[in-house]
DNA sequence: ACAATAGTGTCTATCAGACATTATCCG
DNA sequence: CGGATAATGTCTGATAGACACTATTGT
């Protein structure tokens, strides 16, 4: 049916779409392109897959390399082909959508002139179709908040029931009911695990802190809707 | 940063988990291999990615030579690229998900001996990892129909209330309440159009019959549990 | 008339959202 | 004590599910 010799050549790469919460803001991991084209531009970090890794692993590798961190959330976002989306060959691109901590200041990596978080409200033009990558990521980001525990996966290890509100009001762009919120979560199984601890860093009465449960699905779903 | 010459090579091939609903059993389209490897082995149609066409260009053409239809919902799978996934060589396959009405028993391809439904409860071992991509296929294509108008995508173009709840029977393997179901159908904006035409092709009271609307998303969900 | 299916109405337990109240810290 | 935030409680309107009932055909 085929062999080797008539197929096609492709090049086959990651893109990594990594968000997390800070200063009140969404944010993105770019990267400042060192090299034509879009030289100068910013770009989604990401990387070739090579030839003895699987496409997931090239994605693994590229996040660690990316952030210094690994053991964050990763699920592949979509794959994007169009033939000319990268004008010197053929490229097709894996996106994967990882959501973090708030991370310090990420290390330039070795093919990036410079690593930066980005408000996505902020992001200006991007080289070859990040743009549109990372407006699926977003979007995709704001969705999965809705019916599993991903909102976690913004937060520390240990943390409050405020910070993980704060976390969808600021990645769904609403305000939420603070009482509400709270009946909600605590009361989904396996989503938040008390840890016995409080802290007060907000100056009131302490809260308790949480780490993640294992849930994998929020049953019944946190619904995006107002509440203030 | 990298050039033409020192990317390593893939091939991208696509391939299609087709799925419909006929003899009340959710079935997916498959074709037994004409060739080697995995030859006599039923398998997902797919094919090459050409040099000068997007990847989902690529599905949108091969759903139409394997099935002889266009026009069907398609969408984005997951891409699989395990180093060893094809024996031969270094294959990236991305797959896609295709819901169809019942159609005629679909002719065979070019590339495949014979194409037939299968149940997917009675689909034994696949070529490939074939049988994991149309696990996940029907994982999406389950969850799908909560919270999008995608069950109508499984019923020819005029269909009855009743005959929508079948599929969603059928897909979900559960009994649903033919009242509740039928108030929450027709109660959701822009899911279905009435054609003012009617049929009683079932011997009761001739039951009205509806278009597929404009809705994108099925708000609120048709939740997935019992009512029988 | 009777069987069969379509479509509408009603009841009730549950729940989301609005909002009051109490609890526990800091200064 | 006052200010701030955490946590719990109460009320109400909406709704999902259970199920009774009416409507319209074929035999």
């Amino acid at each position: 049916m085929y062999s080797p010799s008539d197929f096609p050549p492709f090049a086959v790469t990651v893109d990594l779409v990594v968000l997390t919460v800070r200063s009140d803001a969404l944010c993105a991991l770019l990267v400042r392109r060192g090299e034509a084209p879009y030289r100068g531009r910013w770009a989604l970090p990401g990387g070739f897959v090579q030839v003895d890794e699987s496409v997931d692993a090239a994605a693994v590798r590229e996040l660690a390399e990316e952030t210094g961190v690994s053991g964050l959330h990763l699920e592949q976002l979509g794959t994007y082909g169009e033939p000319r989306r990268d004008p010197r060959m053929r490229v097709v691109s894996v996106a994967y959508l990882a959501l973090a901590p708030d991370l310090p200041v990420p290390v330039a990596g070795t093919d990036a002139a410079a690593a930066s978080w980005v408000p996505v409200s902020e992001v200006g033009a991007l080289a070859f179709d990040h743009a549109r990558i990372l407006a699926d990521g977003v979007e995709r980001a704001r969705a999965k908040l809705e019916y599993t525990p991903l909102g976690t996966a913004f937060c520390s290890a240990e943390f409050t029931v405020a910070e993980l509100r704060r976390v969808y009001e600021i990645v769904w762009g609403v305000s939420l009911d603070p009482r509400n919120f709270h009946r909600k979560v605590t009361g989904v199984e396996g989503l938040l695990v008390p840890t016995g601890g409080s802290t007060s860093r907000d100056g009131g009465r302490p809260a308790a802190l949480y780490r993640r449960g294992d849930a994998v699905v929020l049953y019944p779903p946190l619904v995006r809707a107002s509440g203030a």
